[in-house]
DNA sequence: ATGCCGGGTGGAACCCGA
């Protein structure tokens, strides 16, 4: 099964750079991240014609997720549950379902939130997300299933993990804060999928538009996939479609794409 | 570079992203 994440920055304003990749990479799921459009905006029956079933969590203007899969999506679930004292959350940043097939995955879509400017409410709306997503993957854990978290977390985990780590020194996605977070979720008993089967140095999954970043290569690689130990079972393999960030209008992140014996 | 590019909204100028 080959599973694969992406941020687009818009999937209306993108759609033919994108359904291209589709064609090129064929993946078996798929999940979307800035889709930046409401449920009805969806391009759907672009993905059907491709053989894809559908499910969305969108918004309008920004944010909004999806999964797309080969094959029927069960139990689809909408945004991230709130624990005891949470605030409601109208961001649409998650989604989940169980991908059927012989050996069924279940899947989430995760846009973490960015939280710049660091020391705002926005950061702490951030390090709340990722408190809650902890959660969250605790409660799958104890369901001793294959599950794949993927998506763009906006966290730099290591200096590794960026062309100039000096740059963003007081950056949200590079706060000590996230990156012990983020530590402590994969401490859970998550693997990391792009450092278990590759784990290259210099590899980024996003370059900013501005200021020659793409040319320079000053990238940083802050889309992953954490998956569950019945899920790093099956992993067999890990590729970054970087050349399809100079392809025209680009996203500024490039596909990640997991595959699993499954 | 607290925005150099790019998308969305709304129909200009501003919000947001990382």
């Amino acid at each position: 099964m080959r599973i694969a994440t992406w941020n687009v920055n818009s999937i209306n304003a993108r759609l033919e750079t994108i359904l291209r990749w589709f064609e090129e990479a064929r993946p078996d799921v798929a999940c979307l991240q800035e889709i930046k459009c409401v449920d009805e905006k969806f391009p759907t029956e672009a993905f059907e014609r491709l053989g894809y079933n559908v499910a969305v969590h969108g918004q309008k203007t920004y944010n909004g997720v999806a999964l797309l899969a080969k094959t029927p999506l069960e139990d689809v679930r909408r945004g991230l549950p709130l624990g005891p004292g949470d605030d409601a959350d109208d961001h649409a940043r998650y989604i989940e379902a169980v991908v059927s097939g012989p050996q069924p995955v279940r899947v989430a879509s995760i846009y973490l939130p960015n939280g710049n400017p660091a020391g705002t409410e926005k950061y702490a709306y951030k390090l709340a997300w990722m408190a809650r997503l902890d959660a969250h993957a605790r409660e799958l854990l104890g369901w001793e299933e294959p599950f794949v978290l993927a998506g763009d977390y906006n966290v730099i985990p290591e200096p590794r993990d960026a062309a100039f780590p000096n740059n963003w020194q007081d950056d949200a996605l590079f706060q000590p804060a996230t990156r012990q977070a983020f530590r402590a979720l994969k401490n859970l008993g998550l693997t990391e999928a792009f450092l278990q089967a590759d784990g290259a140095e210099g590899a980024f999954t996003f370059w900013d538009y501005q200021a020659g970043a793409w040319q320079r290569n000053n990238g940083i690689r802050i889309d992953h996939a954490l998956l569950s130990p019945q899920a790093a079972d099956l992993l067999t393999g890990v590729a970054i479609h970087k050349h399809v960030r100079a392809w025209d209008k680009p996203s500024d992140h490039v596909p990640l794409v997991v595959e699993l014996d499954a």
